[in-house]
DNA sequence: GTCTATAATAGGATAGAC
DNA sequence: GTCTATCCTATTATAGAC
């Protein structure tokens, strides 16, 4: 049931996840799933966030930190993303999540979740003998470009943006860029 | 008017964006905004999309196609990008409505701005002796980086994110990158 | 061209029966 | 736990005065 949610707020965003869309999506009328999150949306999307968090944190980076080169680590890592994300079919949830709703509570899990995104992939350039900096502005940008990769997909409806950025993803994190 | 209608698009996203914050940003009334634009939020939000490539055409992608070395005049487009942008302050419209309502007629035009940003960079990378395919290839995550990096960036509330991707984006379109 | 007033609908949330 | 029914508010949109 919480993945039939997370889907919707994946697709739909905030805002644009309406309580007849998360009913239609669980199958529950409206007034049930306030039985199971007496908050409502804002309990909905917490829940979806924290799935995604467990399923991530277990299936792509806890192998992340494993044992085994960095780049190979890394390439079953994206991987891993590829499949999540059906090759940009689906949006990312942090993403999704971050336009809409100004003041309301996710606000730290969503910046909390891209944190985590980035110190991972920081620990993995490091590894590699980056300099703390350049390793932290590398993983950045590898985060950023797998979020605006999801962006064009939706955009262009076309997977190709998103296969791309993959491919470039191990250049911009493990590559040689000076300053 | 319409560049204060297109900084809610730009802030809140097509759902986000009600007919009550487009009145309060402009200082009309709703009715009086439905004397503008007949059809409403659909009619303001092509109106701010007319806005942003009339005035992005002219002072960013313009010079991009001028005289100059390729790696100068890339380098001045991302100063352009960056005063655009508020260094990560503001959002794009693009990405902005590229999610919400699913079947509606603004969608064309927002897959086709994107096409143009990647068509304008790929042309660049080509002058600089890319081969077509890497050239599209390289274009595409350039774009993709500086519109996740605008997501991290709101999510975050920090332009770091925006300015690191900014750092990055030379090496990513004329780095030397092999398949 | 802009306003006030108003309608019609959708969204978020609650009460109470079963 | 799930439903139907209901309430309140916000949102979109229109009518008509000025």
């Amino acid at each position: 049931m919480v993945t039939a949610l997370r889907d919707v707020f994946r697709a739909k965003g905030w805002d644009g996840a309406s309580l007849s869309d998360l009913s239609r999506a669980t199958g529950l009328s409206r007034a049930a799933l306030y039985h199971h999150f007496p908050n409502g949306k804002a309990d909905m999307a917490a829940a979806a966030l924290d799935d995604v968090e467990r399923r991530l944190g277990a299936e792509l980076f806890a192998p992340l930190a494993g044992e085994g080169a960095p780049e190979a680590r890394f390439a079953r890592w994206l991987d891993g993303i590829a499949a999540y994300y059906r090759n940009g079919d689906l949006g990312c949830l942090l993403g999704a999540l971050s336009l809409g709703q100004d003041e309301h509570k996710l606000r730290p899990r969503v910046e909390d979740g891209f944190t985590r995104w980035i110190e991972a992939l920081a620990r993995l350039a490091d590894e590699r003998g980056a300099a703390p900096a350049d390793a932290r502005a590398s993983a950045v940008a590898v985060v950023a470009l797998i979020q605006g990769a999801l962006t064009l997909a939706r955009a262009t409806s076309s997977s190709a943006p998103f296969e791309t950025a993959l491919r470039a993803a191990p250049h911009i994190l493990f590559g040689n860029r000076s300053a």
